[in-house]
DNA sequence: ATAGTCACGT
């Protein structure tokens, strides 16, 4: 056999390996590679690829170190593969290690290279090494853009993610589909309406305005902007859609009080042989908990394993017992954890503990506190909710307790803000800030605002004494962040623009109810969003039912 | 080589 017959013959087995493993069949294409009588550079490659692609990371490293016992070779693109692999795993010393080998091999320069180990370094934790590469790249392509500001991004840095992503636009980088994803992404982390925009139109008018993962980001950031009509429309103007497409919308409805729409949503997507997934039933779920849908909850929550293949997962738990929580019906919420198929998680006693203190029933509150903070102590949150617990019921003792354990233990509890944008700038505003160059009128505005508001009812709450807390701001919840930021936006919008605050903290009843009535008296609506729900408040009432 | 839904609190 002559040299160039078997280099067909071997070309012709790669091909082979590479159709099993495009078409996903990787335990047979794991045989075919065992079986070969020869492998090369390309057989080794396709098959590392394949197991890394189908998440077999551990696999495809192990083969790999195979194969560099034999032949210690390597070109670019296999070096990119192994570092994603590393990524996978989340092993940055592995990281550390294949991008020293790719250097002593010349192939650390390469593009594949640098943009995985970009990748690779932001998702392993250090964004520092990841500017590192990023700085190192002589040409910074779209990829190598892409990826520092996704890892910006992802370490929680959106305003620096955003101004690298115009510092890319302005230095004539060339923006894709995957980039216009990513700044959507980003301004829903800002609730950014006038980055968002531009993104969006900067995506119909580069030619990706069919792109499936950007529209899915647009419906999601319209709707948790509070426009859900805006998401829909962009959701109909889809030509195809996924599953997350779906969920996004359904997920829209819910979060805005709309539960019978996310319904109906819900009901479309099976009826168009779409197969939903664990997120699909958190959406509908929780917006049927939310809109206090609870024959229809009950309904889909029995359907899941039978009807649609999908295992209740303990956060579909957690949200039954929030539907059973919401209706006081704690008794049977507390029988669902102890009927769970698996040991109760720290969702399912936090749902538990939340329905127990709107219904202020805390001898069940102070058990499941006491369930979440014997779990997992070093978490902050605990302690927040057991404080919560112990405040709401007047316990002020075993408040100061936690408190003081707290402090033990080095947590500290970091002040509440709320954050809005204004003409394409974010404001942050802390309790009683003073030190926004507003002030003054902000102030004058929350004081005429409360004495508007008064006059339909609203009486300031009195707060138990906590041991952290200013004296004046219990006697003053006049002060608290989310009014400072709604006076300021009242001051600097038109009158008939919606105001989208984000917060950080749990919002505190006395604001529930003021924001409730500023909706009345000045006729604006006003969504405030935290870390895990959404306030719609538009004539008076708000989307969570008074539920949170 | 890089992107989108969830993850119950300050």
């Amino acid at each position: 056999m002559t040299n160039n017959g078997f280099e067909q013959d071997q070309y012709i087995r790669n091909r082979v390996l590479l159709m099993h493993v495009k078409c996903g069949m990787m335990l047979d294409a794991r045989r075919l590679f065992d079986e070969m009588p020869e492998k090369n550079l390309v057989s080794w490659n396709t098959i590392v690829a394949g197991l890394v692609d189908s998440g077999d990371y551990v696999e495809a490293v192990g083969l790999f170190l195979t194969m560099w016992e034999e032949f210690s070779e390597g070109e670019s693109r296999l070096f990119a593969t192994m570092i994603r692999a590393s990524a996978g795993l989340g092993l940055i010393s592995l990281g550390k290690q294949l991008h020293s080998c790719a250097l002593k091999m010349g192939v650390g320069e390469d593009i594949f290279v640098s943009c995985t180990l970009i990748d690779m370094y932001s998702k392993c934790g250090s964004i520092e090494d990841a500017q590192f590469v990023f700085d190192d790249m002589p040409d910074k392509t779209t990829v190598g853009w892409n990826s520092i500001i996704a890892g910006y991004a992802l370490h929680g840095y959106s305003e620096e993610a955003l101004s690298m992503y115009y510092e890319m636009r302005d230095s004539g980088g060339k923006m894709d589909h995957f980039t216009f994803s990513i700044v959507v992404r980003i301004c829903t982390r800002l609730a950014s309406l006038e980055h968002a925009k531009q993104a969006h139109a900067g995506l119909i008018r580069n030619g990706f305005g069919l792109d499936i993962v950007a529209n899915t980001a647009l419906v999601d950031f319209y709707s948790k902007w509070g426009r859900v009509e805006d998401a829909r429309h962009v959701f109909d103007d889809m030509p195809k859609k996924n599953v997350i497409s779906w969920n996004a919308l359904i997920q829209g409805y819910g979060n805005h009080g709309r539960g019978q729409e996310a319904v109906e949503v819900f009901e479309q997507m099976i009826s168009r042989g779409m197969a939903p997934n664990h997120v699909t039933f958190l959406a509908v779920l929780s917006a049927c908990s939310r809109s206090g849908l609870s024959e229809h909850g009950w309904e889909i929550f029995q359907s899941m394993s039978g009807d649609h293949k999908v295992k209740p997962r303990p956060m579909h738990f957690a949200c039954m017992i929030e539907l059973l929580g919401r209706e006081g019906l704690l008794d049977e919420a507390f029988a669902l954890i102890r009927g769970a198929p698996f040991k109760p998680t720290v969702n399912m006693w936090a749902a538990l503990l939340t329905a127990c203190r709107v219904h202020e029933n805390f001898e069940l509150g102070k058990l499941a506190a006491e369930k979440l903070y014997g779990m997992e102590p070093e978490k902050l949150s605990n302690y927040i909710v057991l404080l919560n617990i112990y405040n709401s019921s007047g316990n002020t003792k075993e408040a100061a307790e936690v408190v003081h354990t707290l402090r033990k233990k080095g947590l500290t509890m970091r002040p509440a803000c709320t954050w809005i944008d204004i003409n394409r700038s974010s404001h942050v505003f802390l309790s009683g800030d003073k030190s926004h160059a507003q002030t003054e009128e902000i102030f004058q505005k929350v004081e005429s605002l409360m004495a508007k508001i008064s006059r339909h009812g609203y009486v300031p709450q009195e707060r138990h004494l906590l041991p952290d807390v200013d004296e004046r701001e219990v006697r003053f919840p006049f002060h608290h962040s989310e009014k400072l930021a709604i006076a300021f936006g009242l001051i600097n919008t038109p009158e008939w623009t919606p105001l989208q605050l984000v917060q950080s903290h749990r919002i505190c009843n006395d604001c529930h109810n003021a924001i409730k009535l500023i909706t009345v008296v000045t006729g604006r609506e006003i969504v405030v969003r935290d870390g895990s729900r959404f306030h719609h408040f538009v004539g008076g009432k708000c989307s969570c039912g008074d539920y949170w």
